[in-house]
DNA sequence: CGGCCGTTTGAATTTGGTCAAATCTCGTGG
DNA sequence: CCACGAGATTTGACCAAATTCAAACGGCCG
């Protein structure tokens, strides 16, 4: 009852990161033509892989619920988690420059994606360039959410990468309008780990601490942020980045 | 004599990440109209800003030569430094979704830039096709970039961090075709440090213990890389992202 | 109800940060 | 051309913080 589960989520096509492209531009009167380019829908087990490091690229993905993870390496276990993906993020674009993926994608849980085939945007037309200025501004959004995560992965405190960790989370759901301040964690405290550079042991500490404080409640997966000024003072970084 | 300095080499405009704009799709037979998008070669001194966090985005710029980094927060000394960029590196490219540049932009040593106002692309009238198509390539090889530095970051021990960035370093050398063997670094202990998130005397002693392995020769800021395989095996990590 | 996976907590150990001091480099001005 | 001095680099000693190893606890699914 409690917290909205980023889980269950699923974003609108217009707030899709998909460009909007999908309602928009008046594709959604011309069907046929998009259903061409788009595939929308498509479930995705938890912990299946979308594309691994290496596959040639051919389409970029929407997620539309759920959420997965970019990891390096080969596939589970070992490799370390270089991102999260949430409703409404795209996949794929780190691989337009090298015609490859760089990173395996695997869910975190059930998701639904949407797919689009990167060669068939030509049969757009004449929607082309105002699709391509959408690609150009997810893009950006993309950079920015990089720097985000080398922000945090270089925060000194192993209880300050938790904070804004949190608060990353928190930021995401907002962006999107949905609860932020309770919410679901969709990912394992080992994932946070890989993700943040710290032991699972180190992360669960953390955690503790944090609650310790009365900044955060966290029983499993279940988020309450019960402070949330203490907690974007806590993680000062956060402040040297716009909020979106 | 021994090493080409990363510092006083000049990419040439058609290695240029500017998108080969300025030699290419016929535009070097229209200065004129070039000229009202493209201001060319300005220098910029050592420790000098280009811009900084929060202020409002104009302009895209490429680097020339010299070397360049992006810092959180207000600008000098304090912040942490987010990424370095290189000639043929574009800046900017972060700000177009938020229209504000996220991060501050500094020289670590004389640099020379050239300049590209994003309001006048439309100038160039039949020519913007091919100028998003060439951006959207940039941004990708940007994104890659950013996973990169998420890898360094999140490596275990502090002399992997550092064996992966040496190798990064060379990494964006060869790529532009430069000496990638022996080279000049162009930032201080320091920058390191804040980059891969470490003191700047654990910068000193991590490299140290690279050349006690015989791994590289370090003298001041020339570098040598001695046993290149020794440095990939050490950061095992980066063999997990393409070479590229 | 039992087993399995994920999580939490504890104790010992290692790593890296901090403080301090010596040495080195390079640009500047005499 | 050389001496000087500020900033950069290296090295050592000590200490706080995080990893590792180990074990107990919890919830969820079969």
């Amino acid at each position: 009852m409690c917290a909205t589960p980023l889980s269950r989520q699923e974003v609108a096509c217009d707030h899709c990161g998909m460009f909007g492209l999908c309602e928009e531009a008046g594709l959604s009167r011309d069907m046929a033509l998009l259903e061409r380019v788009v595939h929308r829908r498509t479930a995705l087990a938890r912990r299946a892989t979308l594309f691994h490091a290496g596959d040639p690229f051919r389409c970029l993905y929407a997620v539309k619920s759920g959420a997965l993870a970019a990891v390096s390496g080969g596939g589970q276990g070992d490799g370390k988690i270089l991102g999260f993906y949430f409703p409404g993020d795209i996949l794929g674009l780190d691989a337009l420059e090298s015609d490859r993926y760089p990173t395996t994608v695997m869910a975190l849980e059930k998701s639904v994606i949407c797919r689009l085939e990167y060669g068939s945007v030509p049969l757009l037309g004449a929607h082309q360039a105002g699709f391509y200025q959408q690609l150009i501004r997810a893009m950006s959004r993309q950079l920015m959410a990089e720097r985000w995560t080398s922000l945090l992965l270089g925060t000194q405190s192993t209880e300050q990468r938790m904070a804004a960790f949190v608060l990353f989370l928190s930021l995401q759901l907002k962006r999107r309008g949905l609860p932020y301040l309770e919410f679901r964690m969709p990912m394992t405290r080992r994932d946070i780990g890989d993700y943040l550079g710290m032991a699972m042991e180190t992360v669960s500490r953390a955690i503790s601490a944090l609650q310790k404080r009365g900044f955060v409640v966290l029983q499993g997966r279940n988020t309450k942020i019960s402070n949330l000024e203490g907690l974007r003072e806590m993680a000062a970084i956060t402040s040297q980045l716009p909020d979106q």
